[in-house]
DNA sequence: GATAAATTTAACTATTTGGTTAAATTTATT
DNA sequence: AATAAATTTAACCAAATAGTTAAATTTATC
């Protein structure tokens, strides 16, 4: 009797993703996670014992996916400005498959560091590696001088924050409407990139 | 019998705008706050009648201080360097001495976007002059031309993402190294500043 | 000193919610 | 059909917490 078994399963992970992702794990309630699940909340701690353990199956799950593997990119052998193009478009094929992940992430955060914290540690990418190549270019005259953290943080906030700022940029520059928002995110791929491109270039 | 009165409002309004930011809306306890402020639940219900009443007064008071007035500067006669130079410092200046407004507003937003819609339409700047004045400048030909909205998510984005993405920082990249982190975000002014021009003038 | 407002104390209510339990029922496996 | 696992039902417990209340006490004001 494993065929139903799986399957409750994963309902379940599924229906507390979604929950979990809405309301955070404070706001997040286990009844809700049942109902979305439709199971009753006995069955829910049957399969998982508390909350907590719930939670966390859910958090390292999310937590994977959080990450872009840039690594590979990083040590491809092309010129640093059609590098910088594939991690920017590494980092906005996640955030437009998971618009949620900056807010969800962020509240946690902020609820409690030290389990991202660990969680980055654990599986979150070593930057190291990243600003030494950055570095290499800019020895080589490729880029100008910075300190590489700058231009690592300068592209990851342009990439994530309008996703975390969604529904007010939405508000305040669309008036809520759909399709110019949406144009204005697919946009953003191509001028994140030449933005950073010429804020760089050495010329 | 009213200057007692008016410390203990005080000593309330200073002690859940405490407890709020930290916690949020929901996290924050009414105990908690009390005894922030050194009072006792009853007298912490016969000031505010109740937990929703406190924070929309709290909440209203920290919205007010979260959109910088960056119209004058943008109508000023300079060039538009310059003014993207203001307006950057102004930027900054507010998320230095105010470092928890991106996350709080993001947990409070995210748990219910129309509250803070509501205080945007009535307190928040209109976006509509800003984006004039940066298309006037690119067809004086000072600036490339780019969909003005993206160049002011571009300077937002660079401005307050590292403020609500601090504690992650200062991990990743500096190993909580508190000097290094503290230097790190006073050079942004002049990297941001520096990137931004460097991206979008005329050459 | 009298008065009224401010504050404390302490007990209480009502609600929400995570979690438990035990018995009954359904479903899959042999 | 027999068995064991999965699922439901429904009631319950315990803790946390917003909010209330009434009486006592302190403090400011006249």
């Amino acid at each position: 009797m494993n065929a139903k078994k799986d399957n409750t399963e994963e309902k379940i992970l599924e229906a507390a993703k979604n929950v979990f992702i809405k309301k955070g794990m404070e706001g997040a309630r286990m009844q809700e996670i049942a109902d979305e699940a439709k199971i009753n909340k006995a069955l829910l701690h049957y399969y998982f014992r508390s909350k907590e353990k719930l939670f966390n199956a859910i958090f390292n799950q999310i937590i994977k996916i959080a990450f872009p593997r840039i690594e590979q990119v990083i040590y491809t052998d092309v010129d640093f400005r059609t590098k910088v193009g594939v991690v920017i478009d590494s980092y906005l094929d996640l955030l437009i498959a998971h618009p949620y992940l900056p807010g969800f992430i962020m509240k946690e955060f902020n609820r409690d560091p030290s389990v991202i914290l660990k969680l980055i540690a654990k599986y979150g990418f070593n930057i190291q590696p990243v600003l030494e190549v950055i570095s290499e270019a800019m020895d080589r005259g490729e880029i100008i001088k910075m300190k590489p953290e700058h231009l690592v943080v300068n592209i990851v906030s342009m990439c994530v924050f309008p996703f975390a700022a969604r529904p007010a940029i939405s508000f305040v520059a669309f008036r809520d409407n759909k399709e110019a928002l949406d144009s204005f995110f697919e946009e953003r791929r191509e001028v994140v990139k030449q933005f950073v491109i010429r804020a760089i270039e050495e010329r």
